[in-house]
DNA sequence: CATTCGTCCTGATAGC
DNA sequence: TGCTATCAGGACGAAT
């Protein structure tokens, strides 16, 4: 399931196929891909076709391509000196979306939704494609407007002072070298929630799902009903570092994948799950309790919709939790 | 305003 | 065998 590390490295994959690439056509297979485009699927070809791809940028979860009127002046991508890009290909791959570089001669993937195809370039595939199975993520056009924060940030900074305007209440991610650990404990403090709750909220700290929330917690030995506006300055930065240092892993790893829908830009799944410490480890032994002797085995709990998986030892739960 | 909850989807798997 | 129930979950908008 894309989490930031997995979408980073859809990015960078994609940045050097892309970059100066013209769309020249559009294939809408399905529709509800387009849902967050609100004027239909005409206006989205209309917006894509015959416009040039300047750039992959990322912002937590999500990742947009600027995009420039007409044919690229430079064939070796963008040109700074250009017109800014007024709007962009917003894409987020949701629960199960790739985006794949695809040869024409490749037959059409089971779940194929939309299908770019881009001006010909030497020894390069000649087809984005994006593929969804269960039609959580989706494509649609956004307008780049200014920022005041110093543009996308992430580990693909632009050069634009502009951000895609869907991604603009999109918190910076942990590894972002502009996040700003003060401003997300004021901000933590001010919430009366569970721990876990906000490192999901993309408008607080993005990039964090279910896997990496869980993972970051384990890690820091803290438990996910921790009420937010009590939590000591130490655990928020532990919690905070831990979630860096799983993401960091992951990204070394090239993304984890473990449901075997999520694949990266290239086809190949990540293999970082083997190193997962709590996630989807139901019955199976604490690693750092192990190591010290003590068998304690990592317990599922519902939260909401979803899954919890905790140390019921190192990761007590608080008597005045909260969810 | 802050917070929580329902909804969108498919397909693998379990159980009868 | 073939049916139904369950589960996976990111993000938005409605409800509280």
């Amino acid at each position: 399931m894309p989490e930031l590390p997995e979408v980073e490295v859809v990015r960078r994959g994609l940045v050097s196929w892309l970059r100066g690439r013209t769309i020249t056509s559009v294939d809408v297979l399905d529709p509800r891909s387009l849902r967050r485009h609100a004027l239909g699927v005409e206006d989205f070809i209309g917006n894509l076709e015959g416009t040039t791809v300047a750039d992959v940028v990322r912002r937590g979860k999500f990742l947009w391509m600027p995009l420039r009127e007409g044919l690229s002046s430079s064939p070796a991508g963008s040109t700074p000196g250009g017109t800014a890009p007024a709007v962009a290909l917003m894409a987020h791959l949701g629960m199960s979306g790739q985006l794949l570089m695809q040869d024409p001669s490749v037959p059409d993937e089971k779940h194929l939704k939309v299908r770019l195809r881009l001006s010909q370039s030497e020894g390069m595939p000649d087809q984005l494609r994006f593929v969804d199975q269960r039609i959580f993520g989706g494509l649609f056009v956004t307008a780049m407007i200014p920022t005041d924060d110093g543009g996308p940030g992430g580990l693909a900074e632009s050069p634009l002072p502009l951000i895609a305007e869907e991604a603009a209440h999109i918190a910076r991610d942990p590894l972002d070298p502009a996040f700003s650990f003060d401003l997300f404990y004021a901000r933590l403090r001010k919430r009366r929630t569970g721990l876990k709750r906000a490192l999901l909220d993309q408008g607080l700290v993005s990039g964090i799902g279910n896997i990496y929330a869980d993972e970051a917690l384990w890690r820091a030995c803290l438990h996910y009903a921790r009420p937010t506006d009590k939590l000591r300055r130490a655990d928020a930065e532990r919690v905070l570092a831990s979630a860096r240092e799983v993401m960091l892993d992951a990204l070394a790893a090239g993304g984890t994948s473990f449901d075997s829908l999520y694949v990266n830009v290239n086809g190949a799944s990540g293999y970082f799950d083997r190193s997962l410490n709590a996630y989807g480890r139901e019955g199976q032994p604490c690693h750092r309790c192990a190591a010290v002797g003590i068998t304690s085995l990592i317990r599922r709990e519902q939260f909401m919709n979803r899954s919890s998986y905790t140390c019921p030892v190192c990761q007590p739960r608080p008597r005045n939790g909260r969810w």
